[in-house]
DNA sequence: TTGATTTTGTGACTTTCGTCAAATGAAAAG
DNA sequence: CTTTTCATTTGACGAAAGTCACAAAATCAA
């Protein structure tokens, strides 16, 4: 059932059984109906995701009440609301399914433990991380360099699962555009 | 001479004295001069850097040849042209010191050996990734929900610094926005 | 200090985005 | 199947950003 996350475990760091052992005793699965939430603004995250099946996207209600979308997540992809888990304040976002969906999940103190128990997991975690911070990067760079137009055409030529799963007006915060704007920018196109 | 960036260290995670003794045996000095590179478009990046003093940033050239600042550093900054470094790929970015600067230099090579040697750093190293990613994140989000002018506003009010230090295209650049529309917004404040 | 270079500010104009309101279309619920 | 709810599209309008060209100011180097 978990051969998928030992999969990509494996591209990123090579996992020996032991290793594997000792984290699938740990994690555990959660089913979403479409809409539910993983995590409510102002919870404190108490772990961390893997997405296995479907689809989620991370949100927030800004100072003039807008939803605004901030991430997006599909298959294979890890969650975490680092800043919530790791200053153990709460959080400023809200995790929702937006499709129906499954997920592993990984307790934050059995995540320490791990880290402490293996250096395996220690490292795992940096290149983890090291590659959410590299496509972090990479999304601020596309809201600072290119026009409103230009955003969605990244969006259409690199990530076309975006424009067939997820609806447009979270697409169009997340691309710092309102809804009617994206709605024009696409028809042009 | 290294003492602030133990200091630095030690705030994140209290470092005992063999681990820095290691640290101390391995980190060069650079001294930078004004508009001097720490690190051109297309080379790979070599290390991670510590600023101890000045002020530098990072930008790329983007498709239409326009100069697009990316961050600003200051005192006690960790740098990490981290895709570059990680990947061991050519860099899209330049690191240019803004004003006369020094910083410390440690070679990737001897990081990794680092890692090995002590899982002190191997922890240190996430926890520092984890403040990159968080600040990452806030920083993306200021992009996508704040208009030009709230953008600016947000600096002015939480990094009084980048207005005193860093020439306004740069900034302009940095907040999205042409140079001669940030001039307007500062003049109607 | 002076001349050259770079950076910033301004004006005129065009383009595009945001907003509000209303209409259409699509999806979920009964 | 119908109704209700939610998402998207469209129109009209005003505000704001982008661009180009040039002027003023500041900085740098001889």
């Amino acid at each position: 059932m978990y051969a998928p996350l030992k999969n990509t475990f494996d591209k990123i760091l090579k996992i020996t059984d032991e290793d594997w052992r000792d984290f699938e005793s740990i994690i555990e699965l959660k089913k979403l109906r479409k809409n539910e939430y993983l995590l409510r603004q102002g919870q404190i995250c108490q772990g961390i995701f893997f997405l296995s099946q479907g689809c989620l996207r991370t949100f927030y209600i800004n100072d003039n009440g807008k939803d605004i979308s901030t991430s997006f997540y599909f298959k294979d992809d890890f969650l975490r609301e680092i800043e919530s888990m790791t200053n153990n304040t709460p959080s400023r976002k809200n995790i929702q399914a937006l499709e129906e969906s499954t997920v592993f999940y990984l307790d934050k103190i059995k995540l320490v433990n791990l880290y402490e128990k293996s250096p395996f997991y220690q490292k795992l975690g940096r290149l983890i991380l090291e590659r959410l911070t590299i496509s972090e990067q990479k999304y601020s760079s596309i809201l600072r360099a290119y026009s409103p137009k230009e955003r969605y055409l990244f969006i259409l030529n690199n990530h076309p699962e975006f424009i067939e799963r997820i609806p447009l007006q979270h697409l169009a915060s997340y691309l710092g555009i309102s809804r009617e704007s994206l709605s024009r920018i696409r028809k042009r196109i």
